[in-house]
DNA sequence: AAGGTTAGTTAGATATATCTAATAAAAGGG
DNA sequence: CCCTTTTATTAGATATATCTAACTAACCTT
């Protein structure tokens, strides 16, 4: 009695490619008033037809406003999202560029193929991770930079404290499941 | 004339479902000497002729050896992807729960996620990081554990040092590209 | 060795996201 | 206002990865 009834459709989940979509709109629509399909097409680099395809679909799900030959406008939902991708893109570029030191067009395009996959929870993590490193001063932004100079060199930069070493290179050894299993 | 030819195929490009499927193998190959397609359909959460299908897939691209009706095997060249695969994985489990200090279950979920679609050069810097965190003296492994209290009560540790902080939240601020732009 | 059970395959359908070629609508310039 | 150019749509094809239903091979068990 108490469902939830999604209006007519079944609420299939959305897929990383309609992402994209909404996240490209959303983009569009900061940069500019009208947004249309020549635009998303190029933005998305794929041809105006698919464009075409994808904003019907986009719409049956209600997610943005389309009519034919008109402007292409988010709904409020459809907004949602594509700010959300937005936040995920943003928090995985900085973490990437900041912390891990990847060059920015690298980052930026690891950004928008992991920014699918990851739940929210573990979005937040990274937030809270970088958030740590700044607010935390036996880490901080002085001691990342070091970093740099430990991936350089491959040993302790000078200014860290000595301390003993069996540590090195015995990263991988848990064993984790694989994927589905 | 000194050209690279790929025998008679054509290099496409792995997809993320064939690289699950090579880590599966390679995952049960461990497990049992005989890998048959029950399994790895199991494993992956398909039916058997998904896996059926997938099979004759990679055998045109020489990553398995597959006759009908007999067990699987990978080749040469099945076993290096699985195994990189399984790397990733591992690369990526390990700092999601260790650094990041995500659920066990959930990280192993998102490493699978993710492991398609990081370029190997961004996995070493996973790598290099978590390496600097236990090498670098002013962060280390009890620095680290800093991080769970700090995630919890959102406020430094008490053991940190105490620090100013005009901080805090603002970690989203610099634009990035959308994808593909 | 016959018969049933388990495992595997084939055939054919579905869904998603692409593309190209052809067509149609809208916009802009004389 | 007509004509050309630009933009967008439709129609139809392709590729990937899935599924179900039906059939077949392999394997035990007595």
């Amino acid at each position: 009695m108490a469902e939830k009834k999604d209006n007519k459709k079944i609420k299939k989940p959305l897929t990383s490619s309609m992402e994209d979509y909404l996240e490209a709109i959303y983009e569009l629509n900061q940069e500019k008033t009208f947004v249309r399909v020549k635009d998303i097409a190029k933005k998305l680099d794929v041809k105006m037809p698919t464009v075409t395809s994808m904003l019907k679909n986009l719409r049956d799900r209600q997610l943005v406003n389309y009519e034919k030959y008109e402007f292409v406008e988010l709904t409020k939902e459809g907004r949602k999202v594509g700010r959300e991708m937005r936040r995920r893109h943003d928090v995985l570029l900085k973490f990437l560029t900041e912390i891990l030191k990847i060059d920015y067009k690298t980052a930026d395009e690891e950004a928008c193929k992991v920014e699918h996959t990851l739940s929210a929870s573990t979005l937040q993590r990274f937030i809270d991770f970088m958030e740590f490193i700044q607010v935390c001063p036996r880490a901080g932004l002085e001691w990342l930079e070091h970093f740099d100079e430990f991936r350089v060199s491959g040993t302790n930069p000078e200014k860290c404290l000595e301390r003993s070493g069996d540590i090195s290179c015995k990263i991988i050894e848990k064993a984790g499941n694989i994927c589905k299993s």
